[in-house]
DNA sequence: TGATTATTAGAGCGATCTCTCTAATAAGCT
DNA sequence: AGCTTATTAGAGAGATCGCTCTAATAATCA
């Protein structure tokens, strides 16, 4: 049979419309968690009809895992534009602040989607392959620095990269637990620990300064430029 | 109207039986989360039919409010233990090994709270004031080991236990991410930050022993006796 | 024992969930 | 224009949710 009067489908409009519905998911999984937000709220906040919405997912899980994987390329992204960074220390600090230490409401999912993980297996295996993917971003440069003399030779580059990634998690909890938080000086504060962690053990001392700290920062890890 | 046939209620085995809920319950959450266990699933658990449940919690939120006061009173009861070691940070480190370095399902609902309390102000009121009790130990213990000279005295104490505290929630996500993880390696990395983030500038450097460390281990800080 | 009440079981109500289905409309082709 | 298909709307099916209600049973008193 021969078919003639076709129309085709803008594969251009439809991905547009596809991330205008994602972002109204991610809105409502912010807000009432995946579990909490229903697809009548997604198409409510996207203002498209319930039908409307299985024609660009398949399934609800289906828009979770879009925002995972989305929400993971960003991520990505982030840590090799810190690497990247002519001072990777700083760079680390100043992420932390912006998006962990300042409430921003989208941390609240990676919360979600690490708890999750424990339970779902399929949610467990994106997570460990991003992790390791980020892990050995970070081993790498600490490789790099080790020979450089940047950073204590003694420590194991994995290792301390997965307590670096702890650190990241764990800094997301801050602004929960303490809504008040002094930012200035938990940066501050992140920042001894980690240059007294990394530094090689021969190095001077590095000394906080809680009142004045215009000169004698801390040292500081360079990239080569 | 004189009442004679009374029969009493017996608070002891009342208060049993709410305990063995209370424990189905908990099952249930680790395994599905706050949302996604319902009260059938906790009566099946239970082995209580639905009617039943409700002589003992008025609520499905009555339920989860008893379980977060629960694991609330365990954990300032955990930190106390801790805290009143001989040696603190080793006495910290053997518990992140075993309560959060080694998968423990239970673990699961901190993130679960914590995610709870980003979203809604009630739960967020009960986790903002126990952490508010539990940095108060932690600086009070920080402030006594500034004045022996066991611990940096330009460190502020709040600020520093808010790092602790963001440090073991993050130490809490290492297994999730990576279920391979080295334990001992890790907590060996963990002591070695830890110590040179809190040790006095001008005391003797620490260095990691990757291969043996029989002697020569990183300096303790050790409670008055 | 008999009266009284605590305890238990389970049916099921109203609301809400994810997802499907039909039908009306808009848009691209010749 | 006229045909075909993409797009949209919305009702609602089927399952499950938290929770209530009635009634049967067990336990404790005089």
């Amino acid at each position: 049979m021969e078919m003639s009067h076709l129309r085709k489908v803008d594969p251009v409009k439809h991905e547009q419309k596809r991330g205008e519905i994602l972002g109204a998911a991610i809105r409502c999984f912010i807000r009432d968690g995946f579990r909490g937000a229903s697809t009548t709220d997604i198409c409510t906040e996207a203002g498209i009809s319930p039908g409307h919405l299985y024609h660009y997912f398949p399934s609800k899980v289906a828009i979770i895992e879009a925002m995972i994987d989305l929400g993971l390329a960003r991520s990505t992204e982030k840590f090799e534009k810190i690497l990247a960074a002519p001072d990777v220390i700083e760079a680390l600090l100043v992420d932390i602040e912006e998006t962990s230490l300042r409430f921003r409401p989208a941390q609240i999912l990676n919360l979600d989607g690490l708890a999750e993980a424990a339970r779902n297996p399929e949610f467990a295996e994106i997570i460990e392959r991003h992790t390791r993917a980020v892990r050995r971003m970070w081993s790498d440069f600490l490789r790099q620095a080790q020979d450089r003399g940047r950073v204590d030779p003694g420590l194991d580059p994995d290792a301390t990269a997965n307590i670096l990634i702890a650190l990241i998690d764990g800094s997301r909890a801050m602004p929960i637990r303490n809504p008040k938080l002094d930012i200035k000086q938990s940066v501050e504060h992140l920042r001894t620990m980690l240059v007294r962690f990394l530094n090689p053990p021969d190095a001077q001392s590095v000394a906080i300064k809680p009142r004045i700290q215009k000169a004698g920062r801390p040292l500081k890890l360079v990239r080569k430029r």
